[in-house]
DNA sequence: ATAGCTATTGCAAATGATTTGCAATTGTGA
DNA sequence: TCACAATTGCAAATCATTTGCAATAGCTAT
């Protein structure tokens, strides 16, 4: 965490509190989670900054989002990754990314964003 | 069209004028088009009814489904195929599926939404 | 340690997509 | 043609996300 918030500040932003409090909570939640649930574990920081700081790592490349239900999860970017997600109790796992798509004719710079929604085992029965 | 409209009166749905359209749109737009902009081209019918039509083919698998900056995009599930897409002008080309996911330990039904996004031609100059 | 400047915050209100309640309308099968 | 349930249009509600703005808090240079 330390890395990114040195990489943020390298870039003249500063240290605030929203920012390390979002960041703690992406740290210690490997698993996709929304703006919304991110909230509701900082209270102390505003609804709107939490937006604004990951809106900020987005730029930056230091999240992957996936979309479900209309609403974006997020989660670190560390080895890419995507992840599985229970449509019922959206409990999900993990899954590495060994899939490449980029030899585009007509774009460039092209990033993907892979959604796998299912079942988990609990939710089967 | 026929088949998709014959197919949902087997089901017991009632053959309307916001499907019959909304399948016509569908028809005739082979990329990805939100339901605003089905909305636009068929201003006779109401906003909600194109939602409710929408989600009516989503429960039955007749759409492809792909979110781009908090809004779904649409487009008939004909060959499995994804969309690249244009973040700055929204122009999309279609992409033939050629992967499977699917092979999972706790999830089954797994299905999956691949989202290309990236910069046009045109755009990147 | 202080002061000053600017980026960032919190708050409240706005936005934009999607959904919903309900009374009026329409498709369907009898 | 009738009757009834499904579906519509409309307006209001929701829900996630964004935005304007005045107050606050980092950072840098004194
Ligand atoms: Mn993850
Ligand atoms: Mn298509
Ligand atoms: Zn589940
Ligand atoms: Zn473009």
């Amino acid at each position: 965490m330390k890395d990114i918030l040195e990489q943020l500040k390298q870039q003249g932003y500063k240290l605030t509190k929203p920012r390390e409090k979002v960041l703690e909570v992406l740290m210690h939640n490997h698993f996709a989670i929304s703006a919304q649930d991110i909230h509701q574990k900082i209270k102390i920081i505003d609804k709107a900054s939490v937006y604004r700081v990951l809106n900020l790592l987005e730029e930056f490349g230091l999240v992957n989002i996936e979309n479900v239900n209309n609403e974006k999860l997020y989660c670190l970017a560390r080895d890419p990754h995507h992840h599985v997600i229970c449509k019922k109790c959206g409990y999900s796992e993990e899954v590495a990314c060994t899939y490449s798509f980029d030899d585009f004719k007509n774009f460039i710079n092209v990033q993907h964003q892979l959604t796998l929604t299912g079942l988990c085992k609990k939710c089967s029965n």
